[in-house]
Parts: structure tokens; sequence; C-alpha cells
DNA sequence: TTGCGTGCAAAGGTTTTGCATGGCA
DNA sequence: TGCCATGCAAAACCTTTGCACGCAA
């Protein structure tokens, strides 16, 4: 696999290390923006959008949005590729995000795929509701009322 | 069903009528704004935000998130309140808006709820991916190359 | 007349672009 | 040395807010 033939620079590496410590989570621009200036080695935000729009050609990111007020999250995504799929689930409640790995979905993808053509993004596609937290809350002030 | 005390205008009357027209396609503030300006009857975007506001609150309208880089997209949401459950799934390269209607998404609603212990609203969610024309298309540049 | 509705202008935030400088090879 | 990488500043972009005026009731 060819580099693209970027150097290999120190702000490189840092974003790189960063993203892969972080594959877990759904980061923001900021997020390494400032956790790379708290470490002592700070980078222009525009050099951090620069390199992940690199990773994002080269498939070693992700990157998808919640929403419009939100600022796009990212993720490190090589070790994924050929991992499950999973979705995202968000609350409209609580804002809380759940991440869905599950092989209903596979399924889902599959059948909507062969049955209606439609060839689904998971890593786009973020799925709105309640969580569970949200829902006793809920039934517990309807029961209270 | 009490309108919040608002007053009928013009404006309010016109963004109605949009939406309800285009009801069956996601729209933007720029395109109610520049159909209503070539309808001789511009209407300022903070009103059309206002508005939307406004009938969000109502649950009149939905409001979708593509990218962070493209704006909000509504749509008119009234009479779909009570009949099937059906997703949408939408284009990211032509932008077509389809509606689906299959026991597969019941089944997964169903799913999640009972093994996830989310509640999935099926109404606030979009499915992104690529529609069959699309991958037509793509599959045929890439012979061609 | 009262008070919400309107729209201009300006601010808010995220992301992109221009350009001069810096650093890798 | 050549050329890409960097980062500041500024622009672009969507959206929200402040404020004075207009208009529905």
């Amino acid at each position: 696999m060819q580099h693209s033939g970027g150097y290999k620079t120190k702000q490189r590496e840092v974003i790189l290390n960063y993203m892969i410590e972080h594959q877990n989570s759904h980061v923001t621009v900021n997020h390494i923006s400032d956790y790379l200036t708290g470490q002592g080695t700070p980078v222009g935000v525009t050099t951090i959008y620069r390199h992940l729009d690199k990773l994002l050609e080269q498939g070693l990111v992700r990157k998808f949005t919640v929403d419009a007020s939100t600022c796009a999250c990212f993720q490190y995504a090589a070790h994924n590729e050929d991992c499950h799929q999973h979705f995202h689930l968000k609350c409209d409640t609580c804002g809380k995000l759940i991440h869905l790995e599950c092989t209903h979905l596979d399924e889902l993808i599959q059948h909507i795929c062969s049955e209606h053509g439609f060839e689904l993004d998971p890593f786009r596609t973020v799925l709105y509701g309640k969580c569970r937290d949200c829902l006793q809350n809920i039934n517990i002030k309807e029961q209270t009322t």
C-alpha cells in the first residue's frame, strides 16, 4: 500500500496515534486538538482536518454526522474493515450515542441490498429513538403523574 | 388542537403550503427560500427557520441531517403519523428519497426494542446509502474505465 | 392598541481556502 | 534543492440572535 506520497511528519504521527488509541470511540476535531495541546504537541485544526480527509480517502477513518448542530465525528476504522458492520443509535432525549453490533443488522443490510437494490451505508446512518434509561424515566414520570 | 397562539400570516401560509406540496421529498431552507422568491412571495430565511422550528415542536415536520457540510432537511409529516411504519432510504449520490415498507423493518424495530432496550423512531430515521440506479451507473463507469 | 411576526444585520460555530513559512527527503 | 506539510488568517457556510419595524387580532 502506497502512502500517496505523503511525508512522515510529527503531526501526522500524533494524529494517527490518537485515532488508533481512541478507535473505540467517536472523536471530533476539537477532541483531537484539545488532547494534543494538552500533551504539549499542539497541531493546528487546519492540519487535523486535512489529515482526516486523507485518512478518509484511504479508508483508514470513517466520518459520520449525528446532528447538524454537532460537529462531525471520526473513528479509526482500519481494523473494522471486514468485521461486523455496526450502526449507531442516538437517543432523542438524552443525546447518548450507542454503538450497536448485531447480526440482525448484517441481515438487514443484506436484505435491503438483495430485495430492494439499495446498498446501505451503516457508517453514515444513525437510528433515532429513545434509550432504555430514558424510557424508564418516562414510565416513572407517567406513573407518578 | 390549539395553534400555540400564533397569528395567521402570509409567510406562515406559503411556507406551510410548500411543505405540504413537497411532503414526498426532503427540502432544505434554501429550497424553500428559492422557490418562494421565484413565486414572487419571498420570505426571509430567518422566518423560514423560525417557522420550521415551530412546526417541528408541533410535530408537523421532521428534521433530518445528512452531513455536517450539508444543510438540514425537513419534511412535512402530519399525515404519515398513523400509517404503516416505514423507513426512508436516501441515496447519497442522486439524493433520491425512497419510502420503504417492509416487514423486515418491523421485525428490526421489535428486535432492537426487546433485545437492546431501544425504542426506534422510524419517522426520524433515514437510512443512507446508494440506490439501484446509481449503483448501476457506478458499475458502468468502472467497466468503461 | 397590544404583542407577536418579520427581516435585516450581525454573531455563532464548524469547516475550507490562500498564502507564506517550515521541514522532509 | 524541490516539494509537500504546516498553520495563521480570512473566507465560506449554515444557523441563531438582537433589534427595530410591521402587521394581525
